[in-house]
DNA sequence: GATTAGATGATATACTATTACAGTGCAAGC
DNA sequence: GCTTGCACTGTAATAGTATATCATCTAATC
């Protein structure tokens, strides 16, 4: 499961079962899983990390599939709308989704040290930012929770 | 109590106490409360409203107090390393601290209509954050909660 | 074949943030 | 009084992130 990807585990199945997953998902609701979004998903799947619109860029650009920067961000605004992939605020940076099941409401730790990012579900409507909206009679339409610090194999190397 | 300030309520006396508050604290800890700095607060005190580093630095050169974006980048990040005030980071953008109390780790509720920011207080160790960091025996140092959709007015008018 | 909607290509520009370095003012200690 | 150190300021340059606009293309539909 995702929230173990502090891990060790078989990354190339992360991979693949992302690609198939969107692949799928489109064909249902003949939405056009292009070459280039394709290949941004590849991108994002390939390391537990945020990724930056323009590190992605420079990869396409060296693969002749695009060199301006709304060829990237086209991209991820398809790939982020569908629930494909996420942005991380507190980086202005994307990863791809790993609990891909339709709508969900993440939540990331981001590691400082080794910059790997792990994605957890919640429940929205839970935790303190459920609590504060509910208070304060808010309705809440998107919800960021982005914790910054160090996963397990950081703290235990300090 | 500033959870309450999705409603009317004497907003002189945010701004009045929001900067008397910083002055005693700097002056108890030996910090230089210069102008710009409080000239910088008391513009994230003019409004509830996340304001951008830009924004505020047409406000300082305008009134002489500087023309570059270190004038108020500095400013900002003395302001909120001290916690005064606080980045919003699904806007790229800062708000004035309204629960100054040392520290804390607040949640922000912004609405996307009237673009009022409102901040509660929260327990960092408490809520979906906590929970995902704790099972995955992650170590938090800083938390984003951020939640955008509707406020209380917004939800009435629509 | 004409129309339409979605996708792409390309240029330009806007917005956000940091680095670097020189200069200034002030207080502590000699 | 001097100088040393430190925090703050001034300014220029640059880096990093994101969007607007307009023209073109392509596939599906009528």
């Amino acid at each position: 499961m995702s929230s173990q990807a502090f891990e060790t585990h078989d990354h190339g199945s992360c991979i693949a079962e992302g690609v198939e997953a969107a692949a799928s998902y489109c064909a249902d609701r003949k939405l056009q899983f292009t070459k280039t979004r394709q290949r941004v998903l590849e991108i994002l799947l390939s390391e537990h990390k945020a990724i930056g619109a323009y590190e992605i860029l420079d990869i396409l650009r060296a693969e002749g599939l695009g060199s301006q920067p709304p060829v990237a961000y086209r991209a991820l605004e398809f790939l982020t709308a569908h629930g494909f992939a996420h942005r991380i605020e507190r980086l202005n940076a994307f990863i791809a989704c790993t609990h891909f099941t339709g709508g969900h409401t993440p939540v990331f730790l981001i590691c400082r040290s080794c910059d790997r990012v792990v994605e957890a579900g919640s429940d929205p409507t839970r935790g303190e930012l459920g609590r504060a909206a509910s208070e304060a009679g808010f309705v809440i339409e998107r919800a960021v929770r982005e914790a910054e610090g160090l996963c397990p194999n950081c703290v235990d190397a300090a």
